[in-house]
DNA sequence: TTGTACGCGTTATCAA
DNA sequence: TTGATAACGCGTACAA
């Protein structure tokens, strides 16, 4: 017990002698850190003890335990977790694929994703990397080098496309995967997704309310998933009040969200250009709707006197835009945790094959930007 | 050469009877794929070749080396980074540690810098890990095990505190650590940083020339490294022309960044209570000029007419506030690539020890939100 | 309950 | 230029 009281050096545990007694073959001196030998030798006991009393600490002498576990704390060791993983076969990192380009312009959902993932998988013990799905063969590679090196454990995928590379490709990994955000469980990837379409259903539905008939819907990328079900979502409000498809008029789809602001001025440039002027407007992102907003404003019309307007996002900074912005919020923290506990469930219980969806719902957040249609204008329409 | 044209299981290698010859001590069959062993057979050389003419590809007959990667290629190996890293001592991936709450309203800071990292970090072949310092206990633990466990082989911190649990610390890894946006070169860092302080002095200078003199500074959290370096530029400047400390009102202090539209919007409560009021606004990030823009313009007073307003983080949402925002630009790509470079150096090169520091400087983005000062009011000030 | 011995998949040394 | 072999640090089946 006494030696145990004692500094690392003092203790007269040459950490060091390991390299000298077998002077061949020796690696860079990297780690060079206290080994579960050092803390053997100073505990006393073997290797193996050491290694039962970190892991399994039932399996051993509550007074060993003891022994070991002071002998490890005063020399401050930690284990080596790549042989561990060696060892075991399997790591603790999970990485996450993000696309190509993250800048989302007003919209905060990368952060807080990583932020809630990060947080969630950090309690059950596991490490967060990141990946960037770029459109070249270069990042690709190195995705599959993860996946198929045994460097991760897990993949969160956020972005449509599935890595491939020559024979390799994510999609034969016996590793877990969980989307995030578009609904892939028709690939057979379990999925976490908010409900688009019901969300921006429930927001055109009370335009029609305050008797708006005719929309502007500034769209994402043509094709794609969230749009596809966002303009689905406002057809469906506009069909159960008996408006045709002629009532929306589609602005953008050129650009990716990443051009979000972009696609708002042109928008605005569309809106002037039209005959007949919509009173409400449906962006499918907070970026589209403040650059819009921006640029209407600047022609004289009113929001939302003129025009009403809401998006999708929920970016804080909506509430401090004039007139304060309507946006749907996404549930972000609680979908990266959705995803992780899927994600964890897959690792643990390797049996579970069903695909699943889980759905979150998004959260309408009405704000000044959403007013009564102008009476004058909707009964000259209709 | 026949063989090699076959498929992995048609050239009759048994890839799963590694797992038969030792049937004792087997673990958990995760990873599974094709080893270097199966390549080695498929080609008809030995292991060690194998590893030659993958890693070293000079060293190896050239023949023998095409008929080796032809193999490697046919299996679709990948060699196992775990194995790879433990005999080498060393890993290839780098961990970022960011600041616990990464929600920063409007400004993108945090993803742009991952991306800019990340890119850089793929092109040398390292990857990237995240870990969130929160100021719980086991976070910090964590990131004591990822750094003491041979996890990572380089840190950038992005974080005034380095994480310290029990007898370790961050602080005495062997580690290369670079800070990033922070500068703790004093504490033998080698730090990446942008001229607060100058950027800061710049755009005062210039509000002094559209003739105001009298200031309103929003405070980020007093005593941070930033608000220090940015309320001296203004500072510098303001004594420059002759003007004492006076003209300037300090607002906020009290939260930090991630409370930016909170801090606006109180300085908007204090801007209202001055009976001296200032006819210059500089908020020290674009979340604070924004909610604070957006409450005084609710109060009744006009931007830039009344007031002029600069501030702090280049947000791409400014350009499309009412009236757009000059703020001042952080270049957070070049950053990231800097930190990298400064890394990589030291990782590379490990008898660096000299503390570096690097300025990239941020740009003033000139927008209508700065204008002349009313000439009325300022003669009354004079 | 503890110790011995072996192997995880790779790289590096040495000899051929 | 290539092949046999010994580590890297840890976990685990087995014997004690």
């Amino acid at each position: 017990m006494a030696s145990i009281a004692l500094g690392f050096e003092a203790a007269g545990i040459q950490t060091k002698d390991r390299n000298v007694k077998k002077n061949k073959d020796v690696p860079a001196e990297e780690h060079s850190g206290p080994l579960m030998a050092d803390v053997a030798r100073l505990a006393g006991v073997a290797i193996s003890t050491v290694s039962r009393a970190l892991a399994n600490p039932g399996r051993v002498n509550e007074k060993t335990r003891a022994k070991i576990s002071a002998a490890a704390k005063q020399l401050g060791y930690t284990p080596n977790a790549m042989a561990r993983g060696l060892r075991v076969g399997k790591s603790n990192i999970i990485m996450i694929i993000l696309p190509g380009s993250l800048h989302y312009g007003a919209s905060q959902i990368i952060p807080q994703i990583l932020q809630g993932i990060n947080r969630s998988l950090s309690q059950h013990g596991y490490h967060l990397m990141i990946a960037n799905l770029d459109r070249d063969e270069t990042s690709e590679q190195h995705i599959l080098d993860l996946a198929f090196g045994g460097t991760v454990r897990g993949v969160i995928i956020f972005s449509s496309q599935l890595p491939v590379d020559g024979n390799r490709s994510l999609a034969d990994t016996a590793l877990p995967i969980v989307s995030l955000l578009l609904d892939m469980s028709e690939s057979s990837l379990p999925s976490v997704v908010t409900n688009d379409r019901q969300a921006v259903r429930q927001a055109t539905q009370e335009l029609i309310e305050l008797g708006h008939t005719r929309f502007l819907y500034i769209a994402g990328p043509t094709g794609n998933y969230h749009d596809v079900e966002r303009y689905g979502g406002a057809l469906e409000a506009l069909r159960e009040a008996g408006l045709s498809e002629q009532h929306v008029v589609r602005s953008g789809g050129a650009h990716s969200y990443q051009l979000g602001f972009r696609t708002g001025v042109e928008a605005a440039d569309d809106f002037a250009r039209l005959e007949v002027k919509p009173t409400a407007v449906i962006a499918t992102s907070d970026d589209m709707a403040i650059s819009f907003m921006s640029r209407v404003q600047r022609m004289g019309w009113n929001i939302p006197t003129d025009l009403s307007l809401v998006s999708f996002d929920g970016s804080p900074v909506c509430e401090f835009s004039t007139p304060p912005l309507s946006t749907i919020e996404q549930p972000v923290e609680e979908m990266g945790q959705a995803a992780v506990a899927l994600l964890i469930e897959r690792i643990e219980q390797a049996h579970i094959r069903t695909a699943t969806r889980i759905v979150v719902p998004s959260r309408l957040i009405r704000r000044e930007s959403m007013a009564a249609a102008k009476p004058g204008l909707n009964i000259l329409r209709s």
